[in-house]
DNA sequence: TATCATTTGTTCGTATGTATC
DNA sequence: CGATACATACGAACAAATGAT
């Protein structure tokens, strides 16, 4: 053994002894780590300990393995992208999200009604109508992905002649059409995190370990009433939301479930 | 082999297999799965491949092993616990979050300096003193821990004279002696997700495959000053965050780095 | 293009340790 | 105490990706 000699699984101590290895400097972020076979020469163990030790901080995010070349210490993962969240607005127009998002494709739009999830945060029953609109969007700068949907009551479409046609505006513009059609908008978000589907794995090329943002945004108008409902689902650990507070009197806060 | 023909390895044929009978509920939320040795006799697979089928699951967080019982399908998380992140105010008081924390602890005082993630949202350079004060808050209803931290500049500290000699107290009280000290309050929060470091899962008693949400909010008073700086860190499946937001002029967004 | 060495991925077999009931 | 279930550990072989020859 070498210099492995705390209690505990062997893979632990193993994976404990390359943690040590990272923090000390010993491998620098981007730096490849020795390869199983040097491993197992160097802690004297079976290759499955070594692999169930590797596994471990993979786990952990702390490394990248790839396969063919070798495992790879993950540089500190600064969010490399900030999402500002508060809505801005210049007389009747409103400013979009700041982040240089792209469309990768075109937004592939549908109808669809209302589920348990949806349904009481648009304050209808279930299965009422709605359209949906679907958008995969790309940040150029750093390739970050995000899965942007709205879905709008076909009420609200009606109220607002410029939606009926054409649901698939950008939000900007819907928020701009509703305020047109006699709204004073308001906006209650929630923000929560957990591990891709397999399909958001994918879809957002998410690397492993690596945790799914996920936003529900309540379109609200007059006396509150819920308009729209946009989610937006992204690299916890590429990007972070960014959102601006100002003291507001307490009325009643909506309650917001998921 | 019994229903099992797509292509790939074998130990994605078996999860892929037992993702299906926990879809179709045949395995509902909260029942166990058959054992190692049943799925071995099941699908004609050898341990390690059980094994690695169900390694993918948990890190999926679809299922929980639970060490001499088995492996239990997790019911579906709908996140228990809402925290509003949105500051309410009457008069000169600020209302606490509504969340029914309790603190686990006294709260840690110490005093530490400003490093290359705190300084700069400080608008501080490295090594200015700050206090620090850490708590452990429990909502007991629902079991969901949180980390929360304060990190009080001195400077702030000597401006308003409350501060000075109990840094550890509640994030309210503290809003009202900075108000109280002249200042109008306003604050920029960031949400980032991310996987628990060791310690982080045993303070916070996080299952597999549980995210951290971490929040950081300054504390901005007169001139977009930031004054203190708030660290929030819980579990990102249990708890989710609630903001509301109005439609804001645009003045000059503060971009918030960490 | 083809081949080869290196490296990680998958799969089998087997034995023993430890937690739960 | 024993039976059952998961955890750890060793050994061995072949597959697949990668990069260089």
């Amino acid at each position: 053994m070498a210099g492995i000699e705390r209690p505990g699984p062997l893979y632990q101590q193993v994976a404990a002894a390359i943690r040590q290895g990272i923090a000390d400097g010993d491998f620098p972020p981007g730096s490849p780590l020795p390869s199983e076979a040097q491993l197992i020469e160097r802690y004297q163990v079976s290759r499955p300990t070594v692999r169930n030790a590797i596994s471990a901080l993979r786990s952990e995010g702390l490394i990248e393995v790839r396969h063919g070349k070798g495992s790879f210490v993950k540089d500190a993962q600064t969010p490399l992208l900030t999402i500002e969240r508060t809505v801005t607005r210049s007389g009747k127009t409103f400013a979009p999200d700041p982040a240089q998002w792209q469309q990768a494709h075109e937004p592939t739009v549908y109808r669809t009604t209302t589920t348990d999830t949806t349904g009481p945060l648009l304050n209808l029953g279930e299965g009422e109508a709605l359209f949906g609109v679907d958008r995969v969007l790309t940040d150029p700068a750093t390739g970050t992905r995000a899965l942007h949907r709205v879905l709008i009551p076909f009420a609200t479409a009606e109220n607002a002649p410029t939606l009926a046609g054409a649901p698939d505006t950008a939000p900007e513009e819907i928020y701009a059409a509703l305020t047109a059609a006699g709204h004073k908008l308001t906006w209650s978000e929630t923000v929560r995190a957990r591990m891709p589907q397999a399909d958001e794995r994918t879809a957002l090329e998410l690397p492993d370990a690596t945790p799914v943002i996920h936003t529900l945004r309540v379109t609200h108008g007059t006396d509150d009433q819920p308009l729209i409902l946009e989610e937006l689902r992204t690299s916890g650990s590429q990007a972070q939301l960014s959102y601006r507070i100002t003291a507001d009197s307490p009325r009643a806060l909506r309650a917001v479930r998921s």
